[in-house]
DNA sequence: CTGGGGATGGGGCCC
DNA sequence: AGGGCCCCATCCCCA
């Protein structure tokens, strides 16, 4: 892994955003923290503004809550209830539901009305959906789960804002939903529609769908490596990021990366390069840890399947990797070829400080880590230069002379030296999360509190530290002073 | 501290 | 392009 070129890292928590949202939504139940109460003919909604400003477009609007709206015109926090009569009950129950929960459950003769209200409130996946239904499957009762989709003509869509205002009379007097009218700060509806006759007691209302599917329309200038939201959950989840290639006839929005065509792709998460096609989902689970390879046997899971495939010659007992020389068979190509090296007595794993040799790469680098060689603790070389100050042993191959030299940078940050000038050491996910959050927030005050606790992370990983070697050369050159 | 087994994640090759 | 299979590097754990 390349460390982090911004010291950033990212950890997922892919329960949090379910979890969340059900909180709120018990608390909406038992009326805790609720500041807006919707109403509609008389039936009363205790809900959230900032949930209600977060699901709907149009109360977004109503709390000046928009990007670029200074909120001035919103309404105030004086305002705790909000007629919307233009809403049959059911419905506003349904999207209310909705908002809180992801899950829209409907009967199908309301359809309409949700679809009604859900152009109302400008809550646009909502809308999708209840056309795609009503248009395609008509009174279709059994599809309640309704997926959300930004399926829409996306071409006709015109800058327009909300085709309708609440009027308040008073902090405690109730809004209404009213046909916008130029509301100061915000343009009247670029176009106009033919109204929706049904919602007669609003006025000319506008069909919704137009109107507020610009609330979703990919911003064409953000910034391009910034994910999407449709990037980041196909990204957490298992799907490859992606781009929907024949929404408007492809590409306009988003500048069309076309990452399906290149081998090597981004995480979103970490920023890391994966190479290979296809490797991009498999890597993507070391950030969810998600294992979707369960054991049959024992109920093991694994992140991946051929990692299964060798955990089940576990119970099978195949171990296919015997040993020509004596009787030993080993579950992995890897394994008997660390024991070969035990037959042939082969160390060529020397240490540059004290030369002990080693059979494997790992034990030689976890020997250079600890504490076994002095040398190289007392002989401790500037950054970026080779630790041994030495060459390798002779033994080495060109490839492990290159090897090495990485290696014994990597230990330097890892074990010795701390995260280079506190960036935080990517090591990769095997790392404990709480041991890569501690590093990303290891800067100068994660180094401060890690010295007041004795030089442990909050998990006890007494063994990394997160000096650097300029910090102990300044710490040695004040010792050197001091002496003098 | 060391040797050894096993787990994990990335990359290459192939289908 | 996606996935299976394999190898490799690295890490963790235990004796």
């Amino acid at each position: 892994m390349s460390p982090g070129e911004d010291g950033l890292i990212g950890i997922p928590f892919p329960e949090h955003s379910n979890e969340l949202l059900s909180r709120l939504n018990a608390q909406r139940r038992t009326g805790l923290l609720c500041d807006l109460t919707l109403t509609s003919h008389g039936a009363r909604y205790p809900t959230h503004r900032s949930v209600m400003a977060a699901v709907s477009l149009y109360f977004r609007r109503l709390f000046g809550a928009e990007e670029g709206e200074d909120g001035d015109e919103g309404v105030g926090d004086s305002c705790s209830v909000c007629q919307l009569d233009c809403v049959s009950p059911d419905a506003l129950a349904a999207l209310l539901e909705f908002a809180y929960t992801a899950t829209l459950t409907i009967r199908s003769s309301g359809m309409r009305e949700v679809l009604k209200g859900a152009q109302l409130l400008g809550i646009q996946c909502v809308a999708d959906a209840c056309r795609d239904i009503l248009g395609e499957t008509g009174d279709n009762p059994t599809n309640q789960q309704l997926p959300s989709r930004r399926k829409q003509d996306r071409c006709s869509v015109t800058r327009a804002v909300s085709p309708v205002r609440p009027v308040w009379r008073s902090p405690d007097e109730t809004p209404e939903l009213l046909p916008a009218q130029g509301r100061e700060g915000h343009p009247p509806p670029a176009e106009v529609q033919d109204g929706d006759t049904r919602a007669s007691h609003l006025g000319r209302l506008v069909n919704g769908s137009s109107h507020w599917s610009q609330e979703f329309t990919p911003i064409p200038h953000r910034p391009e490596d910034t994910p999407s939201e449709e990037e980041e959950s196909g990204a957490q989840g298992r799907a490859t990021p992606h781009h929907s290639q024949s929404q408007g006839g492809g590409a306009s929005a988003g500048s069309g990366r076309k990452r399906k065509s290149q081998t090597p792709q981004q995480c979103p998460v970490c920023q890391k390069i994966i190479h290979g096609a296809g490797k991009l989902p498999r890597h993507m689970r070391t950030h969810t840890g998600e294992k979707p390879f369960q054991c049959s046997a024992c109920g093991v899971r694994f992140t991946r399947n051929d990692k299964l495939k060798i955990h089940m010659r576990k119970h099978t007992g195949e171990r296919p990797y015997p040993c020509p020389s004596c009787p030993a068979r080993f579950l992995h190509s890897y394994d008997l070829k660390n024991h070969l090296s035990l037959h042939s007595g082969d160390r060529p794993f020397e240490c540059p400080l004290c030369h002990k040799a080693f059979a494997r790469e790992d034990h030689l680098q976890r020997h250079r880590k600890g504490h076994s060689c002095l040398e190289l603790r007392t002989r401790r070389p500037r950054r970026g230069t080779d630790p041994s100050g030495s060459p390798p042993s002779e033994s080495f191959g060109q490839q492990h002379l290159d090897h090495m030299s990485v290696a014994a940078a990597a230990q330097l940050l890892e074990g010795h030296g701390g995260p280079m000038q506190g960036v935080p050491l990517l090591t990769g996910a095997r790392m404990p999360y709480p041991e890569l959050l501690w590093r990303a927030i290891a800067g100068p005050v994660g180094k401060a509190l890690d010295k007041a606790e004795g030089g442990s992370s909050p998990h006890g990983s007494a063994s990394v530290t997160h000096r650097t070697w300029e910090e102990e050369d300044e710490e040695q050159d004040a010792a050197g002073e001091e002496e003098k």
